[in-house]
DNA sequence: CTGTTAGCGCTTTCAG
DNA sequence: CTGAAAGCGCTAACAG
């Protein structure tokens, strides 16, 4: 019913092993040999089993990209870069890749799942993006698995993820910390001292690290956080939303809102206006990553941008064995302060 | 080296057959002999050879998901959806299959060799989602393609593209053309006689669906349209600025501007603002598809609402044949007006 | 440069 | 309910 390789070969008149040569191109065939072979491809119209090939070969052309959302361009970004960077179609010559991206939705269960997905069809790499879950429990289990994965020959990378030690993984993390405090001393130093802080679910490295970086500007200039200045949720508008009515129930005279991500301050922006409070003059706003959409906030969003576009691709550069992995194989990307409309001097 | 399903079947003291009769689960076996090869699986940390078992069962557990652009998030609404769908990890207990989302960058050369590699993977399923490029020759090819999965046995669905004819293909289309009507209605209702738009890439269905849509609307009123009126550009922001400035040089007086998305829309609100223009009161401004961004530019964005999860969701469905497809195989899928502040009545 | 020869690790009849 | 046997379609030594 199928064509398959042996098919190819007897009309070309020659053995499957020569098929096989010019297929792959990693062999010296002769030109006419080649030449026959691929006519007698085209007129069967015959499609290479990837199964089969993987199976004798012992590794596939897959690449898995693991996103917590992928509806969200924080990942779609990253997603993007490292995709262009896998050699996949329209990428150079020869590698016809295929790159896979996975949505895990943010559940550690699925990540696991997928990981070994990935690993049944003997990935060549996988690229995990974005925070992790910190349940110890959990990173075990996936500090295991990228252990048989590298064991096995899978090359793996992190991307925007902290380490994960002793796994083999090379990490680029993002500096979360870092962020936050420049974000949140830019504040101070606007006059702020009374700041409210959407924070993203509690349970994230992502979260953690940035509201860490949040805290210690505030400690440095021995503000004291009040109680019920910072509310979890999830990386959404709407929670940015819902939680900026409840911090301003909570305090109506916080003078500035410090978002999670950039989504987060669009939502608290919503509901800081249907509230009746200006932008910047009443409340400042600020948000993190600095996504496509942020700087056509009105007022433009004050926020962190990251290079995700830029990670993604060293990223993908990595796992494809195309350039070196840093030292150590860790290398810390810093987000770089964006200063724009909606933060400004407090009121009074 | 690895471990095989021989070893676990050594192990547990049983066939080969049976440990995967047990791994597949689609066989009556004895309860304590599951037990026994269970464990043995977990002792032996046996991970299933993916291409393996794809070769001899002549099919695979992959499902493909083809999109123009993943760091845009309308695909990645779709995909989202999709995905959770077709019952992927976390899903429905059973089948656990990897959802695989392919990025073709809106290049049709991609589209083409993604659609290879899938075949070659033998793909379960696969899903295009988006507007497709018009260029008869590769319309061509792709049918091609697309006749030849589904011979095969790999069932194609379209999620917001047009139909295919003659490939077996199941389309989810989504009405563009009246969308894009309704929306110019809109704003010839509201008074507006002096209309810009800023479409999309050329050579694709949605761009000119969605153009016709906004062309008939000015027919059906009377209305000629000015040489000058409409700009192509991609569906970015930064295409919706260009082409506003370029707008305005060619006729200051217009008193609208449509887009074709609201990314783009967002980008001719900004470049609005910076020449002076008030929003709606000198230009009103339209976009489409209702991103979650959308409600939050300021004014919020008056737009057309494509159901984009739930066409993604029935349409994983119908891949995974959980959901009868629609009579003749093709379903029209509708958006709806959702009236804004970026638009009013025209000045003067 | 090309053919021969063994498998890769799993599923699936077909018997028991 | 379980085992034995026969490939699935391809690649990779190893000879020539």
């Amino acid at each position: 019913m199928t064509v398959t390789l042996a098919d190819v070969a007897a009309r070309a008149q020659v053995s499957p092993a020569t098929v096989s040569r010019v297929l792959n191109g990693n062999y010296p065939v002769a030109a006419s040999t080649r030449e026959r072979v691929l006519r007698a491809v085209d007129e069967l119209d015959y499609v290479l089993n990837g199964p089969a090939s993987a199976l004798a070969a012992a590794t596939s052309d897959l690449v898995g990209i693991l996103v917590n959302d992928i509806a969200d361009p924080f990942f779609g970004i990253m997603a993007s870069a490292i995709q262009s960077e896998i050699g996949g179609p329209g990428g150079r010559a020869g590698g016809e890749r295929l790159a896979v991206v996975c949505n895990t939705g943010g559940s550690p269960d699925r990540e696991l799942t997928y990981l070994t997905l990935l690993q049944r069809q003997r990935a060549a790499a996988v690229v995990l993006t974005g925070g992790a879950v910190e349940d110890p429990q959990h990173q075990a289990a996936v500090a295991q698995k990228l252990r048989k994965m590298t064991q096995a020959g899978t090359r793996i990378v992190l991307c925007g993820r902290p380490p994960a030690d002793d796994t083999g993984a090379v990490a680029l993390t993002f500096d979360n910390r870092g962020g936050g405090r420049a974000l949140t001393e830019h504040l101070i130093g606007l006059g702020h001292r009374r700041l409210g802080y959407i924070a993203g679910p509690e349970e994230r490295t992502t979260t953690r690290h940035r509201l860490e970086g949040h805290r210690e500007a505030l400690a440095a200039a021995g503000i004291e956080e009040e109680p019920g200045w910072t509310v979890h949720g999830r990386y959404d508008r709407r929670s940015g939303y819902e939680a900026t009515l409840e911090l301003l129930r909570r305090d109506p005279s916080l003078t500035a809102v410090v978002a999670a991500n950039d989504s987060v301050a669009l939502g608290a922006c919503a509901a800081l206006r249907e509230a009746g409070r200006r932008i910047p003059e009443d409340v400042s706003v600020a948000g993190f990553d600095d996504l496509p959409f942020s700087i056509d906030a009105v007022p433009a969003l004050t926020t962190v941008r990251l290079p995700l576009a830029e990670a993604g691709a060293r990223a993908g550069r990595i796992a494809m064995g195309r350039e070196e992995p840093p030292p150590g194989g860790l290398a810390t990307v810093r987000g770089e302060l964006m200063v724009r409309g909606s933060t400004g001097v407090p009121r009074g």
